[in-house]
DNA sequence: TGAGTTTACTTAAACGTTTAAGTTAACTAT
DNA sequence: ATAGTTAACTTAAACGTTTAAGTAAACTCA
């Protein structure tokens, strides 16, 4: 049969069984190297030609559907457009690849709708698990997906009531470091630019900064200035404009909290025409090709990106294969990557 | 029946069908909104109440292998960790998810092995339809698709021996135009620095190049730096250190036919102390955050990435509902976004 | 020799859906 | 009263696999 403008019907066990003249459990079995149902050479020879010449290829929904395992992980992320993101999603491609695995991404945007929708979206396609950068106001959906017995573990962020597996970095004494490395380069009038937030690891950042001035006896009223998520760029262009038109005042040190802001800051002081470090000194957090090739090299706070999408990957997978596997809660160590925009205050 | 410690049983259409007293068929008509076979409110009622008690949730696996139909959409690119890469994959994901597909995303690393291996994934997953950054040498595994009358699109590169929809911009003449701009501003030393490679679109930048000094009468003998593309940054360094050297013709402009490229070299210009665009003006390919970070603000060509990402969804959907939807060769036109790093030359 | 074992298969049910075809009761029209 | 129609269901096959259970021939050994 030939259908001339049709879909090429796709080859299926039933063709090559019927080609090499066995049944179709025998083309199963050679196919998938049961080698404890014997099967003699002369029939492997046999199914294996066949489907050669027929082109065969598995049908991996069919096969899912029986064997209950869809071998696909899930990825939740804000945005996958973020360079922080697209790097940890490329390495836990390459992690759950390598142990037979397919990584489905979405991006939740940070909004509890869409993160609702993927979680949903990866259940129905039978996800065997999900690797989930949480969302604000989110927990519920997470609880659900533990009710349901749907293997899952944190990344970058957490919530304080879910009690789940979660994979986090050391964010309120890596912040706690970075505050002290600036005070110690003789900065005293440092400004934290952070988010409206409720997430957890990133009011930890919040903390570890304010903890630090308030120990070290230093001004922290109005140090802290807190952007809107959704108008980046223009509370940061308000924001600094005030400060830096404050003559009472000025910043010396800048400390951004996510690479997002770290940048929109940057492009901000290149407009207000203020050298780093000599004008105000920066510190930035995650990674951006930016920091490099800014007038001078940006201190940051560099997370052990590899590490976090490895161990994602692995924890997941032991869930997976054992669900009765106990919560685990792993802190990860960042790290200080000292620049040229923090350096020594020349007075 | 309960478990204690085991997979909590999904709630399946039977259990529906059983707890509102109807046949699985009817069942499956109302949660699928099938008003063509009639159905009383009475018996909608009652098949929603109980979907809703029990919690349910279709099967998406099981629904695909009887539909024939997955609503996954795969994309193969050379890295998604790459911003050019990752902002289209954004794109592409927001507008596959408008129209009811998920994403499925690869990287290829522009390794043919991989690329064949994730053609095969997708083809094994029975993805409706892929985007493809097709990679060198793969010209086989695309016509095997057309073979098998998968759906796809090209985008970013395309291959010669292959007639497949694709989506390109105009590389040739964006390249001319960057070349002439530059030519204008008063460079005459202009050096091109691109990737060895096969690809056409790469190939097209260079010729566009090429062409352009020729016939201004420019030299162009050396005037093109081929970089490795698994070498990137140890070609630049070498590559950059040797044009510098020479104290006979010194480059006054170097054009980049891509992000990384121009973003290892713009490191390699700071490293060698070289002032933008004093020293050496530059042109760069494709979006940094890093271009409106440097010194000075970098002259790119802008890709219509929106663009290309919902041209790319909208071609693929056509072809995947009318298979016979003709071939279709889409050009866009990329911009040139004129910075300071290309600015009238001060003699 | 014949009961038991081993080898090399095949049969058939199941996974969770969709949907064409079948069924039955109620209604309609003569 | 009866044939025909319609409404509201249900039955059962199918999608492409996996795999437990069944079968039949060949071999083993007392």
């Amino acid at each position: 049969m030939h259908f001339e403008n049709d879909i090429v019907k796709r080859i299926s066990i039933k063709d090559v069984a019927l080609k090499a003249g066995v049944s179709i459990a025998s083309v199963s079995y050679v196919l998938n190297n049961k080698i404890d149902s014997r099967i003699s050479k002369d029939t492997i020879e046999k199914v294996k030609k066949a489907a050669e010449e027929l082109n065969y290829r598995p049908n991996n929904v069919a096969k899912s559907l029986k064997t209950q395992r869809t071998h696909i992980i899930g990825l939740i992320v804000a945005d996958i457009a973020n360079p922080y993101f697209s790097q940890i999603a490329r390495i836990i491609e390459d992690e759950a690849n390598k142990i037979g695995y397919t990584l489905l991404i979405g991006s939740s945007d940070e909004n509890a709708e869409k993160f609702e929708s993927l979680i949903n979206m990866f259940c129905d396609r039978q996800a065997d698990g999900l690797i989930i950068a949480p969302v604000e106001n989110t927990a519920i959906h997470l609880q659900k997906l533990e009710k349901q017995k749907m293997p899952f573990v944190l990344i970058d962020r957490f919530l304080d009531n879910i009690d789940a597996s979660s994979i986090q970095i050391n964010n309120y004494e890596i912040s706690q470091k970075v505050t002290e490395h600036l005070i110690a380069n003789g900065y005293k009038n440092i400004v934290l630019v952070a988010y409206k937030t409720a997430l957890k690891h990133l009011l930890q950042r919040n903390l570890g900064f304010v903890d630090t001035l308030e120990r070290e006896k230093l001004k922290h009223q109005n140090a802290v200035l807190n952007i809107d998520k959704d108008a980046i760029d223009d509370d940061i262009n308000l924001g600094l404009d005030h400060l830096f038109q404050s003559k009472t005042q000025q910043p010396d040190a800048i400390f951004f909290t996510s690479n997002k802001l770290a940048v929109s800051g940057l492009k901000k002081l290149v407009q207000l025409s203020l050298n780093v470090p000599t004008d105000v000194a920066v510190v930035a957090f995650d990674e951006a090709e930016a920091y490099e090739l800014f007038t001078t090299p940006i201190t940051f706070v560099k997370q052990p990106l590899a590490l976090i999408g490895r161990t994602a990957v692995q924890m997941l997978n032991t869930k997976i294969s054992d669900r009765l596997t106990p919560i685990e809660h792993i802190v990860l160590e960042a790290e200080l990557r000292i620049g040229q925009s923090s350096k020594l205050k020349s007075t």
